[in-house]
RNA sequence: GGGCAGUUAGCUCAGUUGGUAGAGCGUUGCGUUUACAUCGCAAAUGUCACAGGUUCAAGUCCUGUACUGCCCACCA
């Protein structure tokens, strides 16, 4: 111990045995902690669920300002005593995952993968690839510091997990929630799925836009392809140019000869669109399909799941439809049917958000929530909602945050948050993909009727089940001999992940975590999932349990590059966060990501600014080199004794600073104002810790004690920021077996918070930033030492006490403190505050510049005069203003007026 | 079309109850005194987007405008 550190901090040479020495004391488990007397067993618990990263790949910077975000409320709680659990998992992320490795056989030659290997073979490969990826990740939480408890890892897609998916499908669909219909859904021909409404993106296209003769009307379409069987015509019933034509019924020539349309008047047509004469294509739009109903007219599909013609278009049976757009433009160009071409259309073109294939909407039969059925919910501590009362879906996620039983954070995330709700239709939830939770839904193949989308043979009657039934409920026959089949789909990745909170924690079994950890504290993600995730995991906890999922909603922003663009690798601007904690630290690396933004808000990121918090790290490192070096007190407790009635005006100052601080930052990281607890503490550490305390310390000497406590209620404080380099300074002083991630978070303790003090140490910074200035000013050689008189009328005695330290820090020979002082010859005097000081600087004096600063002063101080008395003068503020306001400026006043006074007279003897 | 943010120093951003604007980086000058050049000391720079309003007093509250970004809906 007290050996001499090296000059630089160096996190490589650290952070691994750091992070495996944490891992082994089993402290990141909440359940050790208590054992080992670090938690008491009644503490009030604290819960973070770590949003599973996807398992397609690898950790962005987003991950690691989550990571780091998340770290430091945990390291944080448990420090503060509280049974603190954060749970970490993956997340199986059914169709981006199946798309991956898809991809990645198909880079090695395999043509059609999941053709030519079958279901199981494929599945073992997507496997493969998922527990590779998982390994990487797993990695990258521990190189970012992430005291996860790794003793409760899960998986979306585990067996545990698996158990829970179905005991809730069953559940759903036994209240009626979940049902099976056929219906409009959009379609991914490449991932070859249904996708859920918000798996659509829309992406501003420039597009053709054709007018067609359509009988009596002009129609416009951006997609003539999928007008082959359109046959109603809908125009508005207020629409003034159609209105002879409402109802009727005519003849008409279209893309397949000739056909008979009639016209009809919905307020769906909107008279300031194109012509105002629409056609409907009930299977292919999900408006056109409302439309369908509302008139019970046909759905005919003509596009397929592989996005080609059905036989319902003829010629063109099989051919894809898209390519196809030009070739029937032409047939209907020839038969004179093409008014005319807008080349410079500009569309929304809605796209899959995971491949970004256009999305083809079309009619399928799938299984669905049902968000606005009413069903009476058995268990409630939800406010507001009673046991038994008649809810919906959208009544529970609703009221779950209007009730402000769930805080969201910002706040404005709200209103998004409901109008998401407002405009909810019912979630689609089966995908037609492999990988995933398979729908835990048999068909009973001896029963009569028979489903085209199972399969010949196979009925038509769903059995519901949490496990394979043995009995097929609607013949009453034993179900063996193969002839029970399971629904080939699986399900949305979102239905597991809504789950995340309490399978986590072992529901559908009654375990103690469950009881101990549920509801949630805090979660916290980017809002960029705010409907994906947040939304459908209060759906189903206020389902499934009845209760909240979590207590608050922590949003954070996205992290972008320097320009303020998305990081992406086509751009080349994406830092990897494992790049970062090679060259800089994961300490760094944390800090960047934590300070310096504002909840919910983007975030931009350079290499320049974490290399700045390297430089900090290395700051606070050699701040406890100077410590340690300095202090002869050997295995230091850190419950310290200070000898109160000793200390100095700087003592007194720096601990009722720590205070505020303390006081500070703890407020802050409650608030979740991570960023300003931050910033606080890297301005106390930095401009007055280091850069005034310390050199004083040097000039006063006899500080062990006292630096001792200041280092290590600091390295608590910093430890939820950057766990790393506080640790081995720990290590450094008190051996490895002492950790701090399990000392308790400071508090106040000084009983001499001084407020004079706070002042009275403001004023020697200034006497001292004073002279340093117009040393700096008249050129004065840093290491080169002048005499110094200061006029000081009362504070006399303040400057007296420590003039040493005026001395040491402005580079004084010879001090001279008076009531009333005369000012030598030739010497240069700074007005500071009611004092005044006389440098000599041995007629070293620029007269002309100091002429300049002096005038400039002078103009200052008068506007600030001008001003003051204006307002002093002004009746209304005098009589408004709270009085303690008036007194204040008043007394600012006759303070710059005695200042002025005296630059005045200044200006006046230079001349 | 509806909604939500933002507009403050060259850059990135703070500014939490309204009381003569702050930090980091960058820039400029000087510099190695018993931690640290991944450093120290000092300096410069702002009609707080614009226009109204409320108020004794507005970066801060209200209304409107402009621009930027995002979200949702939708474009037949």
């Amino acid at each position: 111990m007290n050996k001499e550190l090296p000059k630089a901090y160096e996190p490589q040479n650290y952070e691994d045995a750091i992070y495996k020495r944490w891992e082994e004391s089993g402290f990141f488990n909440p359940d050790v902690c208590v054992e080992k007397g670090g938690t008491d067993a009644n503490a009030k618990p604290f819960t973070i669920v770590l949003p599973p990263p996807n398992v397609t790949g690898t950790l962005h910077i987003g991950h690691a300002m989550m990571l780091a975000i998340e770290d430091l409320m945990i390291r944080y709680h448990r420090m503060k005593g509280d049974k603190t659990l954060w749970l970490p998992g993956t997340d199986h992320a059914a169709i981006a995952t199946q798309t991956k490795v898809e991809k990645l056989l198909i880079e090695k030659g395999i043509k059609d993968p999941k053709k030519e290997l079958g279901r199981e073979k494929f599945l073992d490969e997507v496997n493969k690839f998922a527990q590779a990826s998982h390994d990487t990740i797993v990695n990258q939480c521990k190189k970012m510091g992430s005291s996860l408890d790794w003793s409760r890892e899960a998986f979306t897609l585990d067996e545990p997990r698996n158990l829970a998916v179905r005991t809730v499908f069953k559940k759903m669909y036994d209240d009626g929630l979940i049902y099976r219909g056929y219906r409009i859904v959009n379609w991914c021909p490449r991932c070859h799925s249904t996708l859920a409404d918000d798996e659509v993106e829309y992406k501003e296209q420039k597009t053709k836009f054709y007018y067609f003769k359509y009988g009596p009307v002009i129609i416009g379409t951006a997609r003539p392809e999928t007008k082959f069987l359109d046959k109603v015509i809908v125009v508005h019933p207020d629409d003034e140019r159609y209105k002879k034509l409402q109802g009727t019924k005519f003849e008409m020539d279209w893309i397949g000869g000739k056909i008979i349309a009639k016209v009809i008047a919905d307020q769906a047509s909107d008279p300031k669109f194109g012509t105002g004469a629409m056609t409907i294509t009930p299977a292919h739009s999900f408006e056109d399909y409302e439309l369908a109903k509302k008139y019970n007219l046909d759905v005919v599909q003509i596009i397929d799941e592989d996005g080609n013609f059905t036989d319902a278009a003829g010629d063109f049976v099989g051919k894809n439809a898209q390519a196809s757009r030009e070739e029937i433009v032409k047939i209907l160009a020839d038969k004179g049917l093409l008014e005319r071409v807008d080349e410079n259309y500009i569309h929304n073109l809605s796209v899959c958000y995971r491949c970004g294939t256009a999305v083809e909407p079309l009619p399928s039969k799938q299984w669905f929530i049902d968000v606005n059925k009413e069903f009476s919910i058995v268990n409630s501590k939800l406010k507001n909602i009673k046991a038994g009362q008649k809810v919906t879906l959208k009544k529970l996620m609703s009221e779950a945050v209007a009730s402000g039983q769930i805080e969201i954070i910002p706040e404005r995330f709200n209103k998004t948050y409901f109008s998401w709700i407002d405009n909810l239709r019912d979630w689609c939830i089966s995908r037609q993909i492999w990988y995933g939770h398979q729908i835990p839904v048999w068909y009973h193949g001896t029963c009569q009727e028979v489903s085209e989308k199972v399969g010949p043979g196979v009925s038509e009657n769903p059995i519901v089940s949490i496990d394979e039934p043995a009995v097929c409920p609607y013949c009453g026959n034993q179900t063996d001999g193969g002839d029970l089949h399971q629904d080939p789909d699986t399900l949305d990745t979102w239905f597991s992940s809504g789950l995340w909170t309490f399978s986590t924690l072992g529901w559908p079994e009654k375990t103690v975590d469950l009881q101990t950890f549920h509801p949630t504290s805090v979660l916290e993600t980017g809002y960029d999932i705010l409907f994906f995730w947040v939304a459908r995991m209060v759906l189903m906890t206020t389902y499934t349990l009845g209760d909240i999922p979590f207590e608050k909603v922590y949003m954070h922003g996205l992290v972008r590059d320097e320009q303020g663009r998305k990081m992406s690798k086509s751009l080349g601007n994406v830092i990897d966060p494992l790049d970062s904690i090679a060259k800089y630290g994961a300490d760094a690396t944390r800090l960047s990501l934590l300070l310096g933004n504002t909840p919910g808000n983007d975030t931009r990121l350079s290499e320049e600014k974490i290399a700045g918090f390297r430089n900090f790290t290395n700051k606070l490192w050699n701040m406890a080199r100077f410590i340690i070096a300095n202090s002869k007190i050997k295995n230091q407790n850190s419950k310290l004794q200070l000898k109160i009635q000793n200390l100095t005006l700087a003592d007194k100052w720096i601990l009722s600073r720590l205070d505020a601080t303390v006081k500070d930052v703890s407020e802050n990281i409650e608030n979740f104002q991570f960023s300003a607890a931050g910033e606080k503490l890297r301005d106390f550490t930095w401009s007055e810790l280091a850069d005034w305390y310390l050199e004083i310390a040097k000039i006063e000497g006899d500080k062990e004690e006292i630096l001792q406590y200041i280092l290590q209620t600091l390295l608590k404080l910093w430890h939820p920021f950057m766990p790393f380099v506080t640790e081995q300074i720990w290590s450094e002083m008190f051996g490895i077996d002492r950790m701090l991630m399990v000392e308790s978070w400071p508090h106040l303790v000084i009983p001499t918070v001084v407020e004079e003090s706070l002042n009275d140490f403001n004023t020697i910074q200034l006497i001292i930033t004073t002279i340093r200035s117009a040393r700096a000013d008249n050129k004065i050689e840093p290491n080169k030492k002048i005499d110094a008189i200061i006029s000081a009328g009362a504070k006399e005695k303040l400057l007296t006490e420590n003039s040493a330290i005026i001395t040491g820090l402005a580079r004084l020979e010879k001090l001279t403190i008076e009531t009333k002082a005369v000012k030598p010859e030739n010497a240069v005097a700074l007005v500071c505050g009611d004092m005044e000081i006389y440098l000599d600087l041995s007629g070293a004096v620029d007269i002309e510049k100091e002429t300049a600063r002096l005038t400039k002063e002078v103009e200052a101080a008068e506007k600030f005069v001008t001003v003051m008395k204006n307002k002093l003068a002004n009746a209304e503020f005098v009589n408004n203003a709270p009085p303690a306001v008036v007194e204040k400026e008043t007394q600012k006043l006759a303070e710059t007026e005695q200042k002025l006074s005296k630059l005045k007279e200044q200006l006046s003897n230079l001349k």
